[in-house]
RNA sequence: GGGCGCAUAGCUCAGUUGGUCAGAGCAGUGCCCUUACAAGGCAAAGGUCGGGGGUUCGAGUCCCUCUGCGCCCACCA
């Protein structure tokens, strides 16, 4: 079982993270054997970060958790498949590499092979971005990620992420792609993906859709501005308040609560637009909010989520005006006729909403139409979360997947996936079913960006080379993955694109959390030709991630699960909570308060900073703290040294065993820490199993070690007095020595899902084989090899012994006396309870506190009489 | 407007079916070169468990309510 130790002088930290990599990589300690079946896998979906984010202390504290569970499931003999990959598509990318390189994407332009991006890094200010193709673009997209992927390898490497880096994968990559593209085409096929002409939110600075989960509320300054509607009837005038007076030219009717006593004899009758003159009529709608403003509002096309709802229901006209680029048509609508509108609207023509806003108002003032100043108000505003201005509604052509937001039936559905899932913790599915609950249409999946994965379709042109977006094309399985803008459809040919009769590809990417919803599909390698992967490892056991992103992330991946397999994707979801600076801010890169992480690992050691993640119990946020990782490093020390001292005693002779009460107490204590232990980490709470195990590793090192040290040394015992414990004192020795080995056997195993490294250095001194390999402690294993069966003798007396152990130290620091110094005698006072404890262990005690005489008292409370010998000089 | 979470020593946090549950670590203080560890060890001190009600023989622990902080969601003219 053992090995002679070798056991360095020194124990050191120093250096021991890049050494034992080096031979995890090389043994394959972490490799996923592909031969398991589903039974013996324990399965983790990764979450891929993205790696067009900085690297962020963030990943080490969230990352770390996942790891210490798949630890804890490979040490209790799993097939742990835990795949890695990185999420490089998408708009994110886009941007970085617009920043760094100084470039921006134009479709119509042709590949130049000759290409290369004028800058890397350090854009000047006044620098204007050099147009490229898009496949010049998306090389440097490729080129880019590529580095930046090396920077997280590295990262999560010197994490000692227990990872099997032979599967890793790209979002961008073929696979990727090539699942991403199939499963939209089967939920195409099924009817659960479609296209669809409506009013869709879209950031005009990106020139793209975005969906609802991508939008956040910021709160902006605006103001309610009040105009006059002129009653076409000489009735005089309805007021409204607008915060977006501009959209004026857009409006096409006004609604008031049905049941508001104002507006209710006005209902059918027409009015009159400012400005422009448009007649439009005054209609009841129960959305409108009689306590808002004037209590009526206008409708326009469109101005907010509303006004679609109202445009909708009431069957309105569409007089949308602003288009993909954010501004005012040229041309003067049709629906304005009068030659004052026409007028009015010339003088915004051309312009993006802000400056069209000033122009209109200063109109209306001079015609009177507004009453008084404009009143300035603070109110949320949607914004594409990466966005720096307000997102428009444009009417354009989308594909849509269904996620509930539109049918009861299928938000019924996945609200009961939700059920099946074992949430850690709990509170966190009250996000999900909120988030569902709240939907209000379908999924937005397509993006008018360039570096993502291709909408893998094309339209029919009819014979005046127009799309016939009816007559989708769809390209065959076994070409996948496809670009749609180089390949062909099936049955036809390169020169028939673009010309009447022939074919166009779609423009489009799919948003990224389409193809990152698929990572258990991607990882397993679903629908791969010659793999079986796939039911060894699905559905998973866990989906680890933030949970800032369950309505996206999770649901999304639920969502495809779904459709596609009819269950959840895993049986659990483990979520973490976020990194908050000491001020308990939450840290973000536009705050300028993120740590980055390496030269932590690098200052602390990689087990310090995962002793300190490790302590942040599940979807708790949790504050930066460096104070933490000093602490993990004096464990990881600690635990170098006491392995030291341990291993120094030599291996106990053949067959001994622990026999003696307070190490059989030590086992007992220890049996219940690990049992205590599994429970948490069966329950995903790794630090409940961190906090029980690190607080017996305290106590076995400062209390117990020292209570038999001097027994396991075999010195011949002090003093002559009869204790109780009988026994020869080679027998004594030994029962000393295997209780220390047992321990610390699995001390070191407990403590391996948080301080894979030091643990795995201290396991080499006398062990074969690494740690990480080796067999979760239990309590039966330590019944069976303290060789008394499961008759441990119960620890409670360990109690009131550390209490006298205690007493004597403090006599001797009150006394400013060394822990060595002499006792005379001790007194023992308390319920014979306590006696007993003390006569058990009182040659170790006797030994340990250096005391001569020991006496007993009886009393309701314990106490101890110390008296110190007389000093010697 | 709806929902969720948090509020325990100066700081970071444990306290899982209500009954040694008033704890740990850090910081601060004092002591000790003790043969595993002085980038260490030992110890003393620190809190009316956010406020107020209630249930109970008994409540950080359950119920109600208030306050503060944070987060999620919402159709925000």
């Amino acid at each position: 079982m053992t090995n002679i130790p070798d056991i360095p002088d020194k124990p050191s930290l120093d250096g021991i993270e890049a050494r034992l990599i080096e031979r995890w990589e090389a043994d394959g300690t972490y490799r996923f054997d592909r031969a398991a079946s589903r039974d013996e896998v324990f399965a983790i979906d990764t979450p891929p970060p993205t790696v067009s984010g900085s690297l962020h202390i963030g990943h080490v504290f969230s990352y770390t958790h996942t790891d210490t569970v798949a630890r804890y499931q490979r040490m209790r003999g799993r097939q742990v498949f835990y795949p890695i990959g990185w999420d490089d598509n998408g708009l994110a990318t886009e941007r970085r590499v617009q920043n760094v390189t100084g470039v921006r994407c134009d479709p119509s332009l042709p590949f130049d092979p000759e290409f290369r991006a004028p800058y890397n890094g350090d854009v000047p200010k006044d620098h204007r971005a050099l147009p490229v193709s898009r496949p010049n673009f998306v090389d440097l997209c490729r080129e880019i990620t590529h580095i930046d992927e090396q920077a997280f390898e590295a990262l999560f490497r010197r994490l000692g992420l227990s990872v099997d880096w032979s599967l890793l994968y790209t979002t961008i990559g073929d696979r990727a792609r090539r699942v991403s593209q199939r499963a939209f085409l089967r939920n195409l096929a099924r009817g659960e993906a479609y296209q669809q002409d409506a009013p869709t939110l879209y950031d005009i600075d990106e020139r793209t859709a975005v969906a609802q989960a991508e939008m956040e509320d910021r709160e902006m300054p605006g103001a309610y501005h009040k105009l006059a509607f002129h009653r076409l009837d000489g009735g005089g005038d309805v007021f409204i308040a607008t915060t977006r007076p501009e959209l004026l030219p857009s409006c096409v009717a006004m609604v008031a609560h049905p049941d508001d006593p104002r507006y209710q004899p006005l209902f059918g009758t027409m009015v009159s637009t400012p400005l422009f003159g448009v007649d439009v009529p005054i209609l009841a709608h129960p959305l409108a909010d009689p306590e808002k403003g004037t209590g009526i509002a206008m409708i326009c096309t469109f101005g907010d989520v509303t006004d679609v709802v109202w445009w909708r229901e009431l069957n309105l006209p569409s007089r949308a005006l602003i288009g993909f680029d954010g501004r005012f048509p040229g041309e003067v609508p049709e629906w304005i006729a009068t030659d004052m509108g026409c007028e009015a609207y010339m003088q915004i023509a051309g312009l993006a909403p802000k400056q069209a806003q000033k122009r209109v108002v200063e109109m209306l003032t001079a015609t009177g139409e507004m009453v008084g100043d404009p009143e300035p108000i603070v109110h949320p505003v949607k914004f594409y979360e990466r966005g720096s201005r307000p997102l428009e509604i444009v009417a354009t052509r989308q594909w849509y997947i269904r996620n509930g937001g539109r049918d009861q039936q299928l938000r019924d559905d996945l609200l009961a996936r939700g059920d099946e899932l074992t949430w850690h913790p709990g509170y966190m599915q009250h996000r999900y079913d909120n988030w569902v609950g709240g939907l209000n249409g379908d999924w937005l999946i397509s993006r008018q960006r360039y570096f993502g994965v291709p909408v893998p379709v094309w339209y029919r042109l009819d014979a005046d080379g127009n799309p016939i977006y009816d007559e989708v094309l769809v390209p065959a399985d076994e070409a996948l993955p496809v670009d749609p803008s180089t390949d062909c459809p099936p049955g036809f040919a390169p020169d028939q694109r673009g010309v009447p009769g022939g074919f166009i590809g779609d423009p489009d990417v799919m948003d990224t959390w389409a193809t990152s919803s698929l990572t258990p599909q991607i990882a397993g390698e679903w629908t791969e030709a010659d793999s079986d992967l796939f039911d060894r490892v699905f559905p998973m056991d866990v989906r680890p991630q933030g949970h800032d992103i369950i309505r996206t992330w999770l649901f999304a991946t639920m969502v495809r699960s779904h459709h596609e397999h009819g269950m959840p994707p895993w049986r659990n979801a483990a979520l973490s909570g976020w990194i908050l600076d000491p001020d308990r801010k939450k840290m973000s890169k536009s705050k300028g308060n993120v740590v980055t992480p390496m030269h932590l690992l690098e200052q602390y050691g990689t087990d310090a900073v995962r002793y300190w993640a490790a302590s942040g119990r599940p979807g708790v946020d949790t504050a930066f703290d460096e104070s933490q990782m000093k602490i993990g490093r004096k464990l990881a020390t600690k635990l170098l040294n006491v392995t030291k001292f341990v291993l120094t005693f030599g291996e106990p002779d053949a067959g001994a065993s622990p026999t003696e009460a307070v190490d059989l107490a030590m086992l007992a204590r220890l049996a219940a820490v690990a049992d205590d232990a599994t429970a948490a980490f069966d329950g995903y709470d790794y630090a409940r199993a961190l906090e029980r195990t690190e607080a017996f590793f305290w106590w076995f090192c400062d209390d117990y070690v020292e209570l038999v040290k001097s027994r396991a040394y075999g010195d011949e015992p002090a003093g002559s007095q009869q204790d109780s414990q009988a026994g020869s004192r080679a027998a004594l020795t030994q029962s000393a020595r295997a209780a220390l080995r047992i321990a610390l056997s699995s001390m070191q195993r407990l403590l391996a899902p948080f301080l894979p490294f030091v643990t795995d250095e201290v396991w080499s001194w006398w062990q074969n084989g690494s740690v990480h390999a080796a067999t979760w402690p239990t309590s039966a294993e330590l019944a069976a090899a303290s060789g008394t069966g499961t008759d441990l003798v119960d620890p409670a007396w360990l109690e009131p012994l550390g209490e006298v152990l205690a007493a004597v130290r403090r006599a001797k620091t009150e006394a400013k006396v060394s822990q060595r110094a002499e006792i005379e005698r001790l007194v023992v006072q308390g319920p014979t309870e306590v006696h007993d404890a003390v006569r058990r262990a009182l040659a170790d005690l006797r030994e340990a506190g250096s005391i001569g005489a020991v006496e007993f008292e009886v009393a309701d409370d314990l106490r101890c009489v110390v008296d110190l010998a007389p000093v010697a000089d």
